[in-house]
DNA sequence: AATGAATGAGTATTCATTCAT
DNA sequence: CATGAATGAATACTCATTCAT
């Protein structure tokens, strides 16, 4: 009867907390996110929430590496196994991903790991090699494929691909900060692909 | 020999309690932070700090405050009276701005108020009006002051200066999460003036 | 034998709080008394305290009102029902009921709320509603009744039925300054009721 | 020419920082009375004022004495000196005085020593020793003539002069905590003292 | 004598974590 | 597994008192 329901809640336990977690820290920060708060809005005793975290640390890396693995990928694997030429998947796929992280989870992960990183280097490390080494790396590899391929000139943002994403941390900042003054992100970002491309271009 | 436990120096306790204040907070974020840790590096008491700031809050946004106020204005009045072109200007002074700003200061103060902007939008507005939306400005109208001279020519660069500070942000954000990764920060800036210039210029 | 350290007596937490309260506040006033020491002599933590009383004041007032509303309300349904006349109702219950007074928990209590009750003035709005203007109105209504029947002139008394109970304050006061100096309340008491009762008896 | 000021000021130091100390306790209590607000207010700095008083109980020790000294000696002499008869006296004197009271800053210190009491024992035998021992004394001596003289009955009275000042009593509690409950105090004491000349009157 | 900056012990309150049920 | 009552260490803040000036 109620038991398929109750089987299911089970599986998903983890998430269910980890996903109020995620509102919760997002909301109040790591030190002044109450775990109690977390329970609550998970719809779980306290004392059930630390059966499935050691404490709140666990609880909090949890949430940051939750968040991080999924989006990414999918990108690595277009960036791979795309037929567009380096140009079109910059203008294309590469910015469309950039101009939705601002608005994403990951904005908030970043505000998390900008606050808290200090105190958790594992975490950094762990955001690092997953998201970042990997996510510069890919966007190195399709520039570099573009300079192979004679599309691109080989200047510096082969090694600097931050020259990249630079916008959108900034886009990201000022929606963290600035919610209330509005700048056009969008804008932002194509602009600034135009004028790298405009750079690198041959 | 023994230093005296009375002091009596109501003129600096001030500054002295502020900078202590600064590496306290830099160190361990708002929340996390032990105003008696506060006192003790402060060479103080408790009291005593409690004397000068009510509450620990005040202590935080009066650490921001006095950080803030003084680098900017020296490059503000430059770019007012600067006789040199937009151009260099960007390459020059501009652009050793930028240089220090992510190993300054500033760095520490953009990493609290990302952490705890949320809970002080009073601070918050206060960096936005003293600092943010003045140099924004100020860059502004110098690369205005390009197109209306000639050298530049007329894109959306002109309405969203933060196309320049981008890499500034990436470096500043770098050196707090990934200090041990090592990243060229400088060489970040320079390519990214280049970059802006050469899609600017006529 | 070790005594159990948790307990879960939720029910009863309340009740064993105040009372420990009661005693505390008794001994040193509201100021002076130490939470702590509450939560020691209810054999609680500190912690738990705090789950039921927000606050030290809110745990104040809960003392003040558990005091409050016993007692009263026996004497008034008496004085509402009673077939004895009123003579025989004042010589009676009435002065049986001032006599015990001053040495129960109700004198603690003006006591707290003489000191306090400027700072807490819903707690001393709560008193006045539920013990003294009901119970001045109740022993007025009786007066009244025996002037109705014949029994008494109609006099001051009728409107100021502090008339009668001013030796019951005074014994009060006493037990709370002076306990050290003998005094018959009692007889005070007595002495006094017939005194009235000789003014007012037709 | 400033000097005889000067001069005059230090002589009446105590006396002023005890006036502004009683302002205080009465507002606060002994608990809540900050120092520091009894020097402002006795235009004195923290130093000074503990050159006077030892400390905070010290202070208000000097406070309760020197409220408590004054008005009573008057009455005393009266008492022991008039040619009135004792009905005279009382419904004439020693109810213009009773009246007098629950306004007066004796009220106040009737507050803090039922609050405050406890924890200054030898506080409260100084009150009782200069001020209630001997009140009660010489109405009882009072009293005790009037039956000499054949004016009274020899009642319970002679021995219980509470039974005179009860209503006083009762008014002071009253103004203390309901002051905004009116009262008619002054017609309370008149009823109160026809009540007990009746009953003593031969 | 007079000041008020400085001290530090003391206290209410919070919150991650535990554990009897 | 699940609960939430219970714990107690941690921490911001206060205030009587001291003492260099």
């Amino acid at each position: 009867m109620a038991e398929p329901r109750y089987q299911r809640r089970k599986q998903d336990r983890p998430k269910e907390i980890t996903e109020a977690a995620f509102d919760v820290f997002a909301e109040h920060g790591y030190a002044s996110a109450r775990v109690e708060e977390v329970a609550k809005r998970a719809g779980v005793s306290k004392g059930l929430l630390y059966l499935y975290f050691k404490t709140k640390e666990e609880l909090f890396k949890a949430v940051i590496r939750s968040v991080v693995i999924r989006r990414l990928d999918a990108l690595l694997v277009t960036i791979e196994t795309t037929e567009l030429s380096s140009e079109a998947f910059i203008r294309g796929p590469l910015l469309e991903f950039m101009k939705r992280v601002p608005g994403s989870p990951v904005a908030v992960v970043i505000r998390l790991l900008i606050a808290e990183g200090q105190r958790h280097p594992d975490l950094v490390d762990y955001y690092w090699e997953n998201v970042v080494s990997k996510g510069l790396g890919a966007i190195a590899r399709c520039v570099e494929r573009g300079v192979e391929r004679g599309e691109f000139r080989d200047t510096a943002v082969t090694q600097l691909p931050q020259l990249l994403v630079a916008p959108m941390m900034v886009s990201m900042i000022w929606k963290i900060l600035f919610a209330k003054r509005t700048l056009d992100t969008d804008k932002l970002m194509e602009t600034h692909i135009e004028m790298v491309l405009a750079y690198i271009k041959l």
